[in-house]
RNA sequence: GACCCUAUCGUCUAGUGGUUAGGACACCGCCCUUUCACGGCGGGAACCGGGGUUCGAAUCCCCGUAGGGUCGCCA
């Protein structure tokens, strides 16, 4: 029998990260097993549910690269999806689940109270076999005792979750339920469901929640809790699978950095590590870090223009081998996509702006005559190269008498604004002798002013 | 309160009866570099506690302790 897994988050609030943890496995499960992953809302409690929740879900799964093979293909309720078990949404599933329950309520296994209808809960201690976390028996809790059976349906007639996860998982044949630890405890009640409607219960796999770096729940008001977050803080989707999919799973060759999709030829349950993970950013953003180094040129230059636009930097007007030329200097200096602007904003448009502080040191007005030699210097390089580059600058401070860090502050304030920035000789290349000089000259008279 | 899961450096983890307890991130030091980074080399840093089992426990068992989860007409 082929493998069938699911992700079905509720739309209630943003793709959580844990949320997104939980997708990648089972993608991955998929993929490593060439089963059907399939996407599935669970929106039955509408008044919570959101469209604005329900886009940032699908959206968030895509910019993550999990596909799914069977589901809605956008967030309307209504609109169109892939494969042939749907409805994919829960909502639009009501007569199923109301079939069921007549049936359950024709055999007796449940029962009307007060306007609702109860399941009758075995009240012997449920077999778990769980391929994480082993076998686990679940006895009833002291309140349990007290009354075992737990609402299927509510009084205004809407199916609850425990009966429609189970329905659903059943007809649409979902083979191995992957899902956070959190419904552990749970998972007894599902079961005692499964024999209720006389099928054998699928496989289960819980695997372990993530922490905040001191231990707590990630709640929604943790910055970092919504993949959102990543995707406005110039993350790249390959790190962010990359990094969660090391929360619990280690690969075998003890490698670190690596895509989704190479894991998904070695990917396995059973390997899971069982204990909660606590989220450490720094390594995060190393990973982010070590995958925009890896990555191809066009998607550095896609995303770095991306970041440019996003901070209001226009590159179209430039030639786009400038643009390229200038993100080449600024690749190997950035852990997320946001430093590029900080970065190379500069040589997009001219610079009016200087860091503050560098002003007082550098643009004082003995440094005009400096400039100006390094001006005819730099006018009379045959070949515009950051070799040359570097040799001018040196021997014009040499013949001045200073250090060279003296002429290179001012001039590295003078191209870029800043005190920071790509390598000065390489960036003056780009930039082009045209424009340095002309910066040089601009830089010249706020040294005459001070 | 009850039930369930878990427990190796600060963090993520390797380890499945015999290891100088390994790696990665982070941290510290040195080197490289007249920006900021990168990089190279080196360093400190862990088996929660107590009982067993065994010739021998990080590894197996029990009891504590701690953390997390669950016990909804939320999902």
């Amino acid at each position: 029998m082929s493998v069938r897994v699911r992700f079905a988050p509720s739309p209630t609030g943003y793709l959580h990260i844990g949320g997104a943890r939980t997708a990648l496995f089972n993608w991955l499960y998929a993929r490593r097993t060439g089963g059907k992953f399939v996407l599935r809302i669970e929106d039955t409690d509408t008044a919570r549910n959101t469209q604005e929740a329900m886009d940032a879900i699908i959206g968030g799964l895509h910019w993550l690269g999990l596909d799914w093979d069977e589901g809605p293909v956008t967030g309307d309720a209504t609109g169109a999806s892939r494969g042939d078990r749907g409805p994919y949404f829960q909502s639009q599933r009501k007569a199923d689940y109301e079939q069921r329950v007549e049936a359950l309520l024709f055999r007796d296994l449940a029962y009307e109270h007060e306007g609702a209808i109860k399941f009758r809960m075995t009240r012997e201690p449920v077999k778990i076999p769980d391929l994480i976390c082993g076998d686990v028996v679940r006895e009833l809790t002291d309140r349990e005792a007290e009354d075992p059976d737990f609402v299927i349906v509510r009084s205004d007639g809407q199916p609850v979750f425990h009966l429609v996860n189970v329905v659903d998982d059943l007809d649409m044949g979902i083979t191995h339920v992957i899902r956070g630890e959190d419904h552990l405890s749970n998972t007894s009640k599902h079961i005692a469901l499964f024999n209720a409607f006389g099928v054998e219960p699928p496989k289960f796999a819980h695997i372990p929640l993530i922490l905040t770096q001191d231990g707590k729940k990630m709640s929604k008001r943790f910055e970092g809790s919504s993949i959102q977050y990543y995707q406005e803080n110039g993350y790249a989707p390959e790190a962010v699978t990359n990094y969660i999919s090391l929360l619990g799973w280690t690969h075998p060759e003890q490698k670190d950095v690596f895509l989704a999709k190479e894991i998904a030829e070695i990917f396995d349950l059973p390997q899971i590590h069982r204990a909660n993970a606590k989220f450490d950013h720094d390594k995060l953003k190393w990973l982010n870090f070590e995958h925009i180094k890896s990555m191809g040129d066009d998607r550095y230059y896609e995303l770095s223009t991306h970041a440019l636009s996003d901070s209001g930097v226009d590159t179209k007007s430039h030639p786009i081998d400038y643009v390229k030329a200038a993100l080449d200097t600024v690749r190997e200096k950035i852990k997320t996509f946001t430093e590029v602007p900080n970065f190379s904003a500069f040589y997009f448009h001219d610079v009016s702006e200087y860091d503050e502080k560098a002003m007082g040191k550098s643009f004082i007005p003995e440094n005009v005559e400096p400039i100006e030699k390094l001006k005819s210097a730099l006018q009379s390089l045959s070949s515009f190269d950051p070799l040359a580059i570097e040799s001018v600058l040196k021997s014009t401070a040499s013949e001045l008498g200073m250090k060279p860090g003296k002429l290179i502050h001012p001039t590295r304030l003078a191209c870029t604004g800043s005190t920071v920035g790509p390598s000065l000789y390489h960036l003056m290349e780009v930039l082009g002798r045209e424009k340095v000089i002309a910066r040089l000259s601009a830089a010249q008279e706020r040294m005459k002013k001070e």
